[in-house]
DNA sequence: GAGCTGACATGTT
DNA sequence: CAACATGCCAGCT
């Protein structure tokens, strides 16, 4: 919710950013992702190091169909749960089961 | 002064 | 070339 837990983000990811491509990035960022807690796609994409692409980081875990992935737990900025390669209504209820805000 | 709508920017498929 | 699971800025109500 913070740029302090981005930190934390950034420093687990820093380790393994080692010249990797984009969707390998946010796929390592939202990997780390607590249970209980959710993050924005914008928050994510400064996790990445790019502040900016926050529509890339969307459109890849769209594009992502990995099972390790919980892209469930990222959300707008808005509190909306956007939309979900399963379907969004299983996103919703996900979040509202783990006590996500 | 606050809330909403429309336009623009980034990266991948 | 154009679209997308967004976010920020400017203008209007």
């Amino acid at each position: 919710q913070s740029f302090l837990d981005l930190r934390w983000i950034a420093y687990h990811v820093g380790m393994a950013a080692s010249s990797r491509t984009f969707p390998e990035r946010v796929h390592d960022v939202v990997r780390v992702i607590p249970p209980g807690k959710v993050m924005t796609y914008k928050e994510v994409a400064i996790a990445v190091g790019s502040p900016s692409a926050y529509r890339a980081v969307g459109n890849i875990l769209g594009a992502n169909h990995d099972p390790d992935i919980p892209c469930h737990r990222v959300i707008r900025s808005d509190g909306a749960a956007g939309g979900y390669n399963r379907g969004r209504k299983e996103k919703l209820q996900r979040l509202h089961d783990e006590g996500a805000v």
